[in-house]
DNA sequence: GGTTGGCACTCATGCAGCCCGAGTGCCAGA
DNA sequence: TCTGGCACTCGGGCTGCATGAGTGCCAACC
């Protein structure tokens, strides 16, 4: 049904439409293409295309563009992913090089993403879920209120001021630290406020209920919600990119870029950073968005996964190229990781 | 020169342009407005203002829209900030009511401002340099590594991995922690540094070169240099009030907003939380901003600026309600870091 | 059977010409 | 100083037309 050349013929179809942003018609793709074909047999390759539901005419005058399933086609066809350059894995290496702490690298890393593809860059933070304590601290601000924050490994710092019912000592205190760290450093957050129920039950009567509370409060800052997940995006201009109709295409995925819970949809489960996840169209979970496509992939020390980035765009975007970008920075954001 | 009238016939045509994006005629200026004169009379007037500078006309047979020194007149004449809806200001309250940590105090207030004003909404991070130093922790990653930790009175926490060029014991960094804290707890962030410079000669010959390097590490991680300084902004899909004009007008606009030099210098210095700040069109100090405004203000507990908040819209923008906004907003928030 | 050149057909795009009406400036009169 | 009237301007929308890119189909060719 589709031979080797109908599939040169719709990978050429792909190819120029991403880069004119115009229909290409069946005289242009052999001018520009060594398909070694005249155009009246294009055409009837592309009308078998069309058949299949691959292509399509914007209207009869004209010639034609890569439908969702096309580009999907397009995707999956591809043997190997494009190599970058030495030039931009240079680049990569020194942008993210001088980052001083973990929103460094997050913000470094979208603007880079942002930067190597050309378009909307979106960065998840590691999940707590997926991260281990490495120190508990409690901070305190008056006789009535502390502050307790909690370091995780992947460098997240997350705090909540505690308002105490009663005035603890600062020994006391120091005794909880301690007692909590012992509990708690190296554990799984999703796993840490397990370990903490007989804690209370260590100190003295007085001090029980106050106790309690922290270990409460701890157990909310880590609680494994989405609300934990945060996300980061840039590369908002590279939205010209998108074309012109504002209203129906821009505006919505502003709008969406701005919910954090429809970013983590759209950036989806964290897979393994050797494999990308391409979502085309109407694969993205979100029905205003049906003209946008997705990149993305995991990342993590270890090739474990704990977070996932990526790009989006129109679904006319260069697919071999952002692919080849996001997994090269997850491989360097996953090395930044695992180094500390 | 100016008569009442004419101011009058001023303000009715920044309203009813900000509202109709559409030039507006002595016709219509009468219909809408209890002016008490005729459409010649305002056509005189008119006349006068286009004379004096403060309205323009876009071609020969069409209305007149201000020029951004019609706007700093109208803003300059205001003579009271209207006052916020009861309703408004108990969504400032419950809005903001919930938030954690210093992150959601200021991703909330972006939202916050982003919806009340329907423009695109910018809040800086309390700077460094006016915060002073709640805590500081040294966390031990491993042998030779330890993460330095400091929590400032506004609540940001900023963080540095130190490679130590010598394992260090576990009670000369307890030791080192505790000092490091009596000397520089409650201290100004700027002046921090500056009490650290004897810390070393109070350890041991052989700790003295890695004990230096910590303090250095402490010095760069508050250091005053803008880089420190963080920003957040959101509303951008408010950008369809801009209007179509993308290129022009709204890329480079997005492209200032991931420029954090730029956002900062939008913003401005930190004015008292009581003055409001409006910058229209050409005053904003960015080249390719020429058809933008921005409303701005300090905030900071005990009517003390430690950064600014605000928003950027087109010049053809309701002042009167952003600057009530972006008061009210500041308000709120100054008051929240004030209860901690 | 697959491929090619030829040909008639479609239709978006751009341009020229036209009308319409909102809005103005000016002037004479109240 | 204000007002009504009037002639004038000019942008925007509409129509009609020519252009050309691109197609589908068919007969001929290899």
């Amino acid at each position: 049904m589709l031979d080797d050349r109908k599939l040169d013929v719709l990978r050429a179809i792909v190819e120029d439409y991403v880069q004119t942003q115009e229909p290409v018609g069946s005289k242009a793709l052999v001018d520009r293409h060594q398909l070694g074909v005249s155009p009246a047999t294009v055409r009837n390759d592309m009308a078998a295309l069309e058949e299949e539901g691959f292509i399509m005419q914007p209207h009869t005058s004209a010639g034609r563009i890569p439908t969702d399933k096309g580009y999907r086609l397009f995707v999956d066809r591809l043997t190997s992913v494009k190599p970058l350059s030495p030039a931009e894995r240079r680049a990569i290496a020194t942008f993210l090089q001088g980052a001083v702490d973990l929103d460094d690298v997050v913000h470094r890393s979208v603007r880079l993403l942002a930067q190597l593809t050309q378009q909307v860059a979106i960065v998840q933070y590691p999940t707590l879920s997926r991260s281990t304590v490495r120190h508990v601290e409690i901070v305190t601000l008056s006789a009535t209120k502390v502050l307790l924050v909690v370091i995780t490994s992947s460098g997240r710092v997350e705090q909540r001021v505690v308002e105490l019912t009663k005035a603890m000592d600062d020994d006391v205190l120091a005794d909880l630290r301690a007692r909590l760290n012992t509990a708690v450093v190296g554990q799984h957050l999703s796993d840490a406020a397990g370990r903490l129920a007989a804690l209370p039950m260590m100190f003295h009567q007085d001090d029980l209920a106050t106790v309690a509370h922290i270990v409460a409060a701890f157990a909310e800052a880590v609680a494994d919600d989405k609300s934990g997940d945060k996300v980061a995006f840039g590369g908002t201009a590279n939205l010209v990119r998108f074309g012109e109709d504002f209203e129906t295409s821009i505006q919505p995925l502003l709008e969406a870029l701005e919910e954090h819970v429809v970013l983590l949809k759209l950036l989806g489960e964290a897979t393994s950073p050797s494999r990308v996840t391409v979502r085309i169209g109407h694969e993205v979970p979100h029905e205003l968005l049906a003209a946008t496509s997705v990149v993305a992939t995991g990342y993590g020390p270890d090739a474990e996964p704990i977070a996932t980035l990526g790009v989006v765009g129109p679904t006319r975007m260069d697919y071999p190229g952002s692919m080849a970008a996001v997994t090269a920075v997850a491989r360097y954001v996953s090395q930044m990781l695992a180094d500390g």
